[in-house]
DNA sequence: CTCCAAGGTGTACGGCGTACGCCTCCGTCG
DNA sequence: CGACGGAGGCGTACGCCGTACACCTTGGAG
């Protein structure tokens, strides 16, 4: 017994550590690989150790939620509503992308997030600022859903790569199973021309970010015009 | 040994059974209820039984959306695109607030289902049928999201909501918690206005069908001012 | 020097999905 | 009619999961 000396003497835990390493392993292995004791394990630390720092498993995603949502950028200041929105919108999809197990988690939680609500509030202010009617302003908010924190499911994106063979195919044009060029011609036809268009794009059918943009302007547009013609609720 | 006649002899298992019962406790449950030991115990039968009419749980819930997203009504035939569309997202959304955990699953699972890719060709296709470029029936598809399955994240339900004091308050207007109110002062405005100025819906803040509706008109007019337009990709 | 609380540990429980082998029927066919 | 074989339900068991609870260590305050 001559060597109690000299131990390691790691750093001790901590609430920001505890989030910070779960955000990692949550980013770097999936959010399935995210269980208290694979946590637990990264951070050379007993399981019930963590319970020391958050409350539960949903405490910690929650906390973890509100880590990523607040490296979303704040708003512009100094230019109109329009821009502000849009490029705070394109913020919150730039994080998320970086953490894509997040969209889920904010879906799955039931109870929104001191920093999601801090960010809502936020985006409402913008509005408000700019002199939409607090009904306006609400309605638009619904109206962008999930785009406001810069996801909507990629559903449609999850269809067409259904139509792909495997994992990794470097995915020539029209490479298309035959039976699901069959069953769902609409959808192949849209894969097809989407693949062939943009060759810059190697590997995808088309460009999420394109489309979501196009979401996005389509949706800003539509807002500006009703802001415009002074709309006031029609209920 | 003298009864193993007058055995209650139950109807067998058949997929079919496991879809419909897994269908109804999700319903009635909730989808954190659906384990294969509690659905195995409604079917009267050992949880190991179930595989040999669902390959593992995750296929169970493949086989569950898909039951729930034949229930969405045809598209109507006989009309324009636009009101076929809107009728139809319509139904969708009355059959996903019956089943309210399919939204979830849809978007957990990684891989769309063979139902889903259905009604997600066939929307595309009354997009093409009414002379919709494949790029913008392709774009307007990305545009819908999730809409297009009669979802959009409540998030900002959930914000509001989070609001309220305890579970099932009368919601009387302006019983927002103070601290709420200060740290989220525009999201506590909606609520006030909102629960204010429909005094029809009591105990909610917001008519959730009017908001989705709301959204969704939003964006069928946008994609009918495209149409017409003659749009085309300006990549 | 003592105490005490904060924080890390160990054990244990009940639940989960599911692999694997068994048994019991029942329809088919020689 | 008797043997057989496969479909379908059963029992056991394994390795995960979240976490309750009691314990121990340690460092700073009194």
């Amino acid at each position: 017994m001559a060597e109690q000396t000299e131990a390691p003497r790691r750093t001790p835990l901590s609430r920001e550590r505890v989030l910070r390493a779960a955000v990692t392993l949550a980013d770097e292995a999936g959010i399935d690989s995210l269980s208290m004791r694979n946590l637990a394990q990264d951070l050379g630390v007993v399981p019930m150790a963590l319970y020391k720092h958050v409350a539960n498993k949903d405490e910690l995603v929650a906390g973890m939620i509100d880590v990523v949502i607040d490296e979303i950028d704040p708003p512009l200041a100094g230019t109109d509503w329009k821009h502000a929105v849009r490029e705070r919108i394109l913020s919150a999809r730039r994080v998320l992308r970086r953490h894509p197990w997040v969209s889920l988690a904010i879906e799955s939680q039931q109870t929104a997030t001191p920093a999601i609500l801090a960010y809502l509030d936020s985006m409402v202010g913008t509005f408000r600022g700019a002199g939409f009617s607090v009904d306006l302003a609400h309605h638009v908010m619904h109206a962008m859903g999930s785009r406001t924190l810069g996801f909507s499911q990629e559903l449609f994106d999850t269809a067409r790569n259904a139509g792909r063979t495997g994992a990794t195919t470097p995915a020539p044009p029209a490479a298309l199973p035959a039976q699901f060029a069959d069953r769902f011609p609409n959808l192949a036809e849209i894969a097809v021309v989407a693949s062939h268009d943009d060759a810059s794009v190697v590997g995808r059918g088309c460009d999420d970010q394109f489309e979501f943009e196009f979401a996005l302007d389509l949706l800003l547009e539509s807002i500006e015009r009703l802001h415009q013609q002074g709309w006031t609720s029609s209920r």
